[in-house]
DNA sequence: TTGTGTTTTACGACCTCC
DNA sequence: GGAGGTCGTAAAACACAA
């Protein structure tokens, strides 16, 4: 779980909504900002900043994790100050710490590789391995593997290895919605130098991935609730167990149908 | 160095929805 | 029928202990 240490180690995946669940507004409508300077449609996820370009440190959301954020920063360098954008510009193209190094032409090898090995890297000798954000590094070393793009089970790779950047992105984006809308999904694809398939079948595998460490949880609480009391604890109360699954993950994942995803905002 | 376990891409089968 | 969902699985990439 390299790209998941950041958002599932240790901790619930995700310690809070990302959006309220009664803000009524489901996936698909994170659309394509409106042309113009319209009043942002969340203004509760100030953390992304690929759509509200603001104040807000950059890269990764704010609110539901903040350690996160601050090791992000520490990793990257301070967070970049977020440039001024046009609200219809297209926000996701490699934000400064990125900007340094060529764009990906696919899952191509040393992207992060510069990037992180740049002054923002955590190259402190004494950095412990199994760090959240150990792929961070590992994949540095993955990159000069020689990954490639357009490697497929039938042909001489089997597998390619994302780039940090794109895992990045990726995370961020499924941060955001566990269900990419197909706008997204195209733009994502084409910032990151994937094909949409591939980000598709990425947020496949991350929502599996999800659902298995919530399973996994679950499992872990319902031994410990099967244990004869050790002492006196304080009775667990009723709803979502503690440190269990959010509220939001847990209705999606218990819900049988998932978000329906609707382009709203296609032009 | 090597064996083992885990995580990450990628695919196929099957299902649902439009 | 096509697109996209879950589920299961294969295999590469990787971490880590012995």
């Amino acid at each position: 779980m390299y790209v998941g240490y950041v958002l599932d180690k240790d901790s619930p995946v995700y310690p809070g909504p990302a959006r309220p669940a009664g803000l009524g507004l489901g996936p698909q409508a994170y659309g394509p900002p409106p042309p113009t300077s319209a009043p942002p449609q969340y203004p509760d996820f100030t953390g992304y900043s690929h759509v509200e370009p603001g104040p807000a440190p950059s890269p990764a959301w704010s609110s539901p994790f903040p350690t996160p954020k601050d090791e992000w920063a520490a990793a990257y360098g301070p967070g970049p100050t977020v440039p001024t954008v046009s609200p219809g510009q297209l926000a996701f193209g490699p934000p400064p710490d990125f900007s340094q190094v060529p764009a990906p032409q696919g899952p191509g090898p040393g992207l992060l590789a510069q990037t992180l090995g740049g002054p923002g890297a955590p190259t402190s000798p004494g950095a412990q391995r199994r760090t959240p954000y150990e792929w961070m590094r590992r994949s540095v070393a993955a990159g000069g593997g020689g990954s490639s793009s357009g490697k497929t089970r039938t042909k001489d790779k089997y597998r390619v290895v994302y780039t940090d950047h794109q895992r990045l992105e990726l995370e961020k984006e499924f941060h955001y919605s566990r269900y990419i809308t197909i706008r997204r999904k195209s733009e994502l694809a084409l910032n990151l130098g994937l094909t949409e398939r591939q980000v598709k079948i990425w947020f496949q595998n991350r929502r599996a991935k999800e659902r298995k460490v919530n399973k996994k949880k679950q499992q872990q609480q319902e031994q410990q609730q099967q244990q004869p009391p050790q002492q006196s604890l304080p009775p667990t109360p009723a709803g979502p167990p503690l440190g269990g699954l959010c509220p939001s993950t847990s209705s999606l994942l218990g819900a049988s149908s998932p978000m329906p995803v609707k382009e709203e905002y296609l032009p």
